[in-house]
DNA sequence: CGTTACCGGTTAAACGATTAATCATCTGCA
DNA sequence: TGCAGATGATTAATCGTTTAACCGGTAACG
C-alpha cells in the first residue's frame, strides 16, 4: 500500500503526537496512557512499521546480534548446534552470525576481529581444542568441554562416557577397544575417561587415530580384525563418525554387529538412526546447552558491568549451570557379549600391537 | 592504549582535518590529496579506529550483511553449503546472518521475515522442496536445482546423475536400483533421471523411501536382499546418507560391497571417504555454487535498480551461469559386475514387488 | 495555603558515518 | 589583469531511533 517504508515519524504524524511517544509506547518504557498506546500500536501494525535497527543501534550501542564461531564448519556435529543455537537466539530477539575459523588459530582470531567490527554485542565460541579465546571486546560464551579451563558450557562428556562403559559393562563386556582421535582433546579426553570409569575393571586397549593414520596414512584399516581376533568384544568410538567407520570395516571383514562386537559411539548424529544396525551412541543435549550458553551472553551484555576487570578486553562468561548431561540412546549396535568370544579372551594379546596401543 | 573507542571524529581531531575528509579518504571516494590520504590511513591504523557500521548501515541504507534461509539447518549437506557461502561473503566483506525454516514454508517466511527487519541487503535461500520464496523486500539467491523455476544457480544435478549412471554402465551393471526420497523434490527428479539416463537401455527400478516408511514405517529395511536375489548388481542412492543405509544394510545382510552389489551416492559428505568401503559419490561444488549465488545477489544489490518491476516485492536474481557440474569421485564402492550376478538377472522378477516399485 | 509529586506528554540532543553543496586557493590562459 | 576551471578540503544536512530533560497542569499532602 504504502510507496515509503514508513518511520517513527509517520506514525506519530498520522496520530499527532510526537516520535518521543511513538517510541515509548512501542517500547513501553516511558510513560505512555494505556489508550494511546493501543492506538499507536495499532496504527503502527496497520503501516506496517518495521523498526530500523540501524537507527536503534547506532542510538543503543546494540545491534541485538551475536556471533558465532565454529572451529570448522563443515564439522558433522554443528548442523544441530547451529541450529539450536540459532533457535534460541531468535526467542530472544537476536540473530546469529556466522564465522568460521577454518581451525586454525589466527583465523580464528580474524573471525572474532570480524564479529566486533560488525558490531555483535556477544559471542559463542566453539573453540579449535586447546585454543585460547582472545580479543573479543565483549561477552563470550565458551562451549568445549567441562573440563577446559574457561569454558562456560559443554555436555558432561565425561559422565556421558561413563554411562556408555556401564551400558557395555552391564552386557558382559570385559574386553572393549576405544578409539579416539586425538590425545590433546579435552573432549575426548573427558569422553574415554568416563568410559575407562563405567567399564570397570574391564580390560581396556585405545587407538589414537591421528597417530594411526600418521603412519599408516588416512583412511588406513583401524585393524579391528585383528582386534577381534585377540578377543575384543565391544569398540568404543569418540564420536559416532568413528564408530561407523568402525561399523563398517567391521562389517566389510565379515564380523557381525552387535553378534560378534558391539559397537557404540558419541553424538547421535544423523547417520546414527540410519544404518543398520542403528548405533548405540551418547546424545548431547544441544538444545540447554545452547539456551545455557546464549543466556549467559545475554545476562552479561545486560549487566551494568560488574567488576573492575573491564577494558577493552572482553570476559568469557561464566554459566550457573556449567555441566549438562548426556542421555544414552541405545539401539541395535550393542549386544550382550558371546560366550564363546568371552571364554577365547586372552589379557596377554593386546601386549603385542605395540605403541599404537596405550 | 586508548580509553575510548575512535570515532572518525577522533581522527579528524588528531590531524586537524574534519570528519568528512577522513571519511573521504577512509573510503577513497571524494577528492582527497594522496599524501594527506597517508596520514589519515595512519593515525586510523594507529588509533585502532573501527568504522560503526551501524552509523554507515544508517546513512547509507546498507547493513553489509546477508542473510542465509536453509530448509532445515541439520541437513547433513548444510555445514559444506555454509561454509561455502561465509566464505565467499566474508570475501566480499559481507558478513551472513542465519536463519533456520525448520522445514515449513510458514516458518521460512517468517525466517525471511525477520531477516528483513533485521536489515539485510539481500539474503540467499535454499528452500523447501517445492517451496515458492516469497515477502522478501531485497534482492534474492534461490540455490535449489536448475529445473527448479526462480532457480538462480545450482549443482548440474541432472548430468551428474548421467555421470554416475554412465560410470555404472561402464562396469556392466544392466540391473539397478534407485532408491530416492520423494517423488516431489526437483533435486531428486533431475538426480534420479541424469542416472536413467547414463544408464541407458539398462534395467531399472526405483523404491522411493518415504513411501516405503509410510507403510513399513521409518527405519524399515529397504529390501535390498530381496533386490539382489532378484539380479540388481547395483544401488544408486539420491544421498550419501540413503546410500550409506544401503551400504550397511547391505553388509549386515552379508552381501559383499562392491564384490556382489555397488553402491553410489550424491554430495560427498563427510562420511563418504571415512566408511570401509568408501562411497563411490558425485561431488557438489558448493565453493562454486557459493560463489556464484554472492556474486548474484551483490550484483543486484549494487545495481541503481534496474527495471520497473521493483516494488515491495524483492525479486530472484538469475546468474550469468545456472549450472555448476558435479565431479565423479570413484572410490571402493563400485566394482564391475560379477558375471554369475549377471547371468541369474531376470526380468521378470521385477514385477512382483507390487506397487512400491515404478 | 504553599509545597511537592505525579501525570502524560513534548523537545531536543545525541549516536557515527556519508555526501551533496560550497568555498577558498591556485593555475593556466587570453 | 581578469576569468574559467581544477584542486583539496570544509560545512552542514541527513539517516531513524532513543532518552534525559523539561513543562504545564492537577491532585495530594502537611
Amino acid at each position: 500500500m504504502s510507496r515509503q517504508k514508513p518511520r517513527l515519524a509517520r506514525i506519530a504524524d498520522a496520530l499527532g503526537v510526537s516520535t518521543a511517544t511513538v517510541s515509548n509506547a512501542l517500547s513501553g518504557k516511558g510513560r505512555v496512557s494505556p489508550e494511546l498506546v493501543e492506538r499507536i500500536r495499532a496504527t503502527a501494525a496497520e503501516l506496517g512499521y518495521v523498526p530500523s535497527v540501524a537507527g536503534r543501534a547506532l542510538r543503543t550501542g546494540r545491534s541485538g546480534v551475536l556471533g558465532l564461531v565454529l572451529a570448522d564448519i563443515s564439522n558433522p556435529l554443528f548442523p544441530k548446534l547451529a541450529q539450536a543455537i540459532e533457535n534460541s537466539a531468535s526467542k530472544a530477539g537476536y540473530g546469529i552470525l556466522i564465522a568460521d575459523s577454518h581451525g586454525d588459530v589466527t583465523a580464528q582470531t580474524q573471525a572474532i576481529e570480524r564479529l566486533i567490527e560488525r558490531g555483535v554485542d556477544g559471542m559463542i565460541v566453539v573453540p579449535r581444542r586447546g585454543t585460547w579465546v582472545t580479543g573479543a571486546s565483549c561477552p563470550v560464551a565458551v562451549i568445549d568441554s567441562p573440563s577446559t579451563p574457561g569454558n562456560t558450557v559443554a555436555a558432561d562428556h565425561w559422565t556421558g562416557g561413563q554411562g556408555l562403559g556401564r551400558h557395555l559393562a552391564s552386557l558382559g563386556h570385559k574386553h572393549v577397544l576405544l578409539l579416539g582421535n586425538s590425545t590433546t582433546s579435552n573432549v575426548q579426553g573427558d569422553r574415554l575417561g568416563g568410559v575407562k570409569a563405567g567399564l570397570g575393571n574391564a580390560n581396556v586397549e585405545t587407538i589414537w587415530i591421528e597417530k594411526l593414520e600418521a603412519k599408516a596414512g588416512p583412511g588406513c584399516s583401524l585393524g579391528l580384525e585383528e582386534a577381534v581376533a585377540r578377543g575384543v568384544t565391544a569398540v568404543a568410538a569418540i564420536s559416532d563418525l568413528v564408530a561407523l567407520r568402525a561399523l563398517t570395516e567391521l562389517q566389510r571383514a565379515g564380523i557381525a554387529v552387535p553378534e560378534d562386537v558391539s559397537v557404540t559411539g558419541f553424538d547421535d548424529l544423523i547417520w546414527s538412526s540410519v544404518v543398520t544396525p542403528g548405533l548405540t551412541t551418547m546424545r548431547m543435549d544441544v538444545a540447554t546447552i545452547a539456551d545455557i550458553a546464549i543466556a549467559a551472553v545475554l545476562d552479561a551484555i545486560n549487566q551494568p558491568q560488574s567488576t573492575g576487570a573491564r577494558g577493552s578486553d572482553g570476559d568469557t562468561v561464566t554459566a550457573s549451570q556449567p555441566k549438562v548431561p548426556m542421555e544414552l540412546v541405545v539401539r541395535q549396535s550393542t549386544g550382550p557379549v558371546k560366550i564363546s568370544a568371552s571364554l577365547t579372551d586372552n589379557k596377554e594379546a593386546n601386549l603385542t600391537v605395540g605403541e599404537l596401543i596405550q
